[in-house]
RNA sequence: GCCGCUAUCGUCUAGGGGUUAGGACGCCGGAUUCUCAGUCCGGAAACCGGGGUUCGAAUCCCCGUAGCGGUACCA
């Protein structure tokens, strides 16, 4: 389909480093959600021009993550190397027209000229007389960049303090920012939304976009997130990747709309917000001035809505295909008494596990279980199951539910119990569901096991 | 050092001259006479500091302070 003419046209435009950062997938969705609105067009370029980093294989890391989050892209993915032809021939026409020079300044000579001149003074060079150096763009002493932004208003910064600064190296090789202002301009790209530290950079590509006599496009500029420290979020911590959250049993969908709130949210401070909401209500201009904090605790939560809310054949292909399982008819029984207690994927299996294997080894749930009237209750829960025709959870409630009276005992001293025998832990969906689904015979079976065990070990300690 | 950005509960945020400063996560307590989770109810919890302007400032202005970003012949 072609993007071209579309009302708004964004682009999000990574480089390629690995795995996507969520600093860079809330980039990536801020630009989606503004194009969707807008019905216009969301265009991917991968900004490889740094041969070092830009492997095929970290290419492929974003566009996986891109796709794990559901945010498709119009077109194809345009490359920034493959236009760097059209980057040379900008550079070319700058220094023909004297807006740009060459230079063979080094770093040590800027520094030592920005020692005389003073600190707050960019830097200005000396044409080479025979093209040799590398290319600087001109920059005036007087006025300045101004930059509107759509989140802050104005930015302002003297061209005083701006360096004439680099756009191609000596070996006629183009920079990063002459590559994205061209780029930008030959995309028609007409609102940039990316993170803040790309701020200064903004007055760089400003400059080239207007001495190449390109229309500069929209910016706006969202804060960083930030780590639980409050400094810039490593990789180190928890999950920071889209990658590390999927891993982790995260669901795109709520991945997205938690991310959506870092630095957005919408006037009535709706929470719960599904895509089209999210593209429906959401405003590049109300993007919020301050940094924000990546919070697990509440993408979790959120995450547990979003896996209650599904419908029970979403949830089990989710968890078929987060477990690497079939989505065979036990996984679908098991699925069915565990999908009102998981907050993530990965908190699924350790409450199904006892269905498909023996019980777990909890030695402190059978120190803190099985004793006392333990023995009683598994006598009488064993009594009263065994012999149960119809299996059914409600069949086994009715079961099971006259005993702590009968016993004389709290419920929970009944099923605490059976919970352990069955499970080998204490924490499970709910005891009759669990019984249910384990059926009779296997449940009786470890019902005995568990009261041997108990036996044994009193004689141990007789 | 220089240039720039930011500042409301622990966290995400709403508000924007006169409000009991609101919501959400988390936390604490209670209920759901099976654990955990969920759900419901209740609670503690914030306007960085100092000066202005004003009858009145969390809100507007200035100055500090702190945090963050940038400062490459990286992207």
């Amino acid at each position: 389909m072609s993007t071209a003419g579309r009302d708004l046209r964004v682009r999000f435009a990574p480089s390629p480093t690995g795995e996507l950062h969520i600093g860079g997938a809330r980039t990536a969705l801020y630009n989606w959600l503004a194009a969707r609105h807008a019905d216009g067009a969301f265009l991917l370029r991968i900004e490889d021009t740094d041969a070092e980093r830009s492997t095929p294989e970290n290419v492929a890391q974003i566009i996986e993550a891109l796709e794990w989050l559901g945010l498709d892209w119009d077109g194809d993915v345009v490359f920034q190397s493959e236009s760097e032809a059209a980057h040379r021939e900008a550079v070319r026409d700058l220094v023909e027209r004297g807006l740009a020079y060459h230079d063979t300044s080094t770093a040590d000579d800027v520094r030592e000229w920005k020692e005389k001149e003073g600190a707050d003074r960019g830097y200005r060079g000396t044409p080479s007389e025979d093209g040799e150096g590398a290319v600087r763009l001109r920059v005036d002493d007087q006025g300045e960049e101004v930059v509107r932004d759509l989140v802050r208003g104005e930015i302002r910064f003297p061209n005083r303090s701006l360096d004439d600064f680099v756009i191609a190296r000596a070996d006629g090789s183009p920079l990063y920012n002459l590559a994205v202002a061209v780029d930008d301009a030959a995309m028609e790209v007409d609102l940039v939304i990316r993170g803040d530290d790309h701020l200064s950079n903004t007055q760089k590509q400003q400059k080239v976009l207007e001495a190449l006599g390109a229309k500069v496009p929209e910016y706006a500029h969202a804060p960083l997130i930030h780590g639980t420290d409050g400094k810039k979020l490593s990789k180190r911590e928890g999950a920071a990747s889209v990658q590390g959250l999927r891993d982790d049993g995260y669901l795109a969908d709520a991945v997205v709309n938690y991310l959506a709130l870092l630095g957005w949210g919408p006037e009535d401070d709706e929470t719960v917000m599904d895509r089209q909401e999210l593209i429906d209500r959401f405003r590049p201009e109300e993007i919020g001035k301050s940094s924000a904090v990546f919070d697990e605790k509440k993408l979790r939560w959120l995450n547990g809505r979003y896996m209650r809310a599904m419908t029970p054949e979403a949830y089990v292909e989710a968890v078929a295909t987060f477990l690497d399982r079939e989505p065979d008819q036990p996984l679908v029984d098991a699925c069915a008494i565990a999908q009102e207690k998981a907050q993530t994927l990965g908190e699924v299996w350790p409450l199904i596990a006892f269905l498909f294997e023996p019980p777990v080894d909890d030695p402190k749930a059978w120190r803190k279980v099985m004793k006392g009237d333990a023995p009683t209750a598994l006598e009488a829960a064993r009594e009263a199951l065994a012999g149960l025709g119809d299996f059914g959870p409600e069949s086994v409630e009715k079961a099971l539910e006259p005993l702590p009276e009968r016993l004389g005992l709290s419920a929970g001293k009944v099923y605490q119990p059976v919970r352990v025998a069955i499970t080998g832990t204490t924490v499970s969906p709910g005891i009759f569901e669990s019984v249910a689904a384990l059926g009779r015979e296997e449940t009786v079976s470890r019902i005995d096991d568990a009261l041997g065990r108990i036996a044994s070990r009193e004689g141990e300690e007789a």
